[in-house]
DNA sequence: CGCATATGGTTCAATATGTGAACCACAGCT
DNA sequence: AGCTGTGGTTCACATATTGAACCATATGCG
């Protein structure tokens, strides 16, 4: 069974997701959880600063305890501060939009976006999810992780959010290959129709895998000689975020030779 | 007891505490809490993000969670975008150090800071926690507290930070009713030697306090008429923060009278 | 080298802790 | 009046949490 705090960080996770502020059986049955424990929950994580409930309407909301230790996290692993001017230097190269994102909790999430200076872009939601078989920073992230979790990632149930959606595990499993062999990923149509991505991993010295560059642009005014500039842009900066983040250490293997020779 | 889930959050606050990553044994003695109860909390908190584990060192550090959290609270609830202006045009008039705070988590924590353009000037680090009764901020959210808060948080033992600071209950009480009357609180030298303070509090509709405002001075260049004008610019400031905070609701009763007719 | 003492991490019986059906109290609606 | 929806609380019961004792490994030291 999930732990405590398992089930109440959960709470937590919900509630960051819903629209906007909750009532106490909304987030109860959001949760699956029993009113008593939500409340219980609530209580606990309101005395921490980690919900706040409006006095007035009674409703529920992050808090501002996150604010605090995002604020601490981001003063000592600065990766915001350290990719950003990366991305918006690739968004200007690329002039389509360019969007970092993070492994965090199980899952990618948006972390920032440089929208493209085009008129006709697309749009990405910071704080949006990335799943993994079908998006562009989705295949990045896998393709460089143990086997051991692509084969977890590929087991759970992949949702077909467009008539390109890849969902097949084998079929996966090779564009896996191909993009790490490659050091990027393209994804076409996988989320949303009309859109093509491709993608490369930020990684530690270790070579895991923290979040990827992703650059999406409309299908139709790309093509494939593009899209392969675009990932090999990409696998640059993400190639560069992680150096200059972690140091000049070791360069890190497979992807290295993709380097931008300039 | 506290709860399983007080005692997580209580770990993550200690670990956002500590000047660096920590292991296990210097975070379970910190929180005392046992060496594995403190890996349970740990391992848990880790599946969703809220701390990583540098897999080399094995030490500890506050993960990324907390920063997705953060990015959808200030989205929803942007209390520093709207009030950073505020505070920058404060700074520059008051040519002094201004600071705002928010209350969280039963603490009032600095989330923001405008030094002043002078050299000599008083710092205050974003993070910091600013006791009720040693402060102007702490005094000036507590004065327009319910009884029963400002009871509670009397009722505490107060520390003495300096030769100056006002520990007796029955003292901060009439303080605090002079603050409540005037709508902004004067603090000389609470919390550390040579500096003074005045604060007012940002408000809800409802009248509830959210945060404070306050202007800190280097004592040898103010004097009582000089702070008096910090306390009706802060008193203006938090109050301007709240109405366009708060849409252009009902403009709040006690303390309206001290927006500035300009 | 071997012994001592750190560290991170794991186990399992005892019990403190969390659980949820049933329970208020209140508010809006018919 | 009743009905139905909130938010919030209680308490006997069940189970998740606890921590002393346990590895395994690493570093320090005479």
């Amino acid at each position: 069974m999930m732990s405590t705090i398992g089930k109440a960080l959960a709470l937590l996770d919900t509630l960051s997701r819903l629209e906007k502020e909750a009532g106490l059986t909304d987030i109860a049955r959001q949760c699956a959880l029993d009113k008593a424990t939500a409340r219980r929950f609530l209580v606990e994580l309101e005395k921490h600063g980690f919900v706040e409930q409006d006095p007035d309407t009674r409703r529920y909301r992050i808090g501002s305890g996150p604010v605090r230790l995002a604020r601490i996290r981001e003063a000592r692993f600065p990766f915001l501060r350290v990719a950003i001017p990366f991305i918006k230097t690739l968004a200007e190269l690329s002039t389509e939009t360019v969007h970092l994102s993070e492994f965090s909790g199980g899952q990618l999430s948006t972390i920032h976006v440089e929208d493209s200076p085009r008129a006709h872009r697309i749009t990405v939601d910071v704080g949006s999810l990335l799943p993994f078989h079908a998006t562009a920073s989705g295949l990045a992230f896998l393709a460089f992780c143990p086997r051991v979790e692509i084969d977890e990632a590929l087991k759970k149930p992949l949702e077909k959010f467009t008539d390109y959606t890849v969902t097949d595990p084998q079929l996966l499993r090779t564009m896996l290959d191909e993009t790490a062999a490659r050091g990027f990923s393209i994804i076409d149509q996988g989320l949303e129709a009309g859109v093509i991505s491709t993608a490369a991993p930020v990684r530690t010295p270790g070579g895991r895998p923290i979040g990827c560059v992703a650059i999406a642009a409309p299908l139709s005014r790309t093509n494939t000689a593009a899209i392969h500039e675009f990932g090999v842009q990409a696998a640059a900066a993400a190639n560069a975020i992680s150096e200059k983040y972690y140091g000049s250490e070791r360069p890190m293997g497979t992807i290295a030779k993709l380097r931008r020779t300039d």
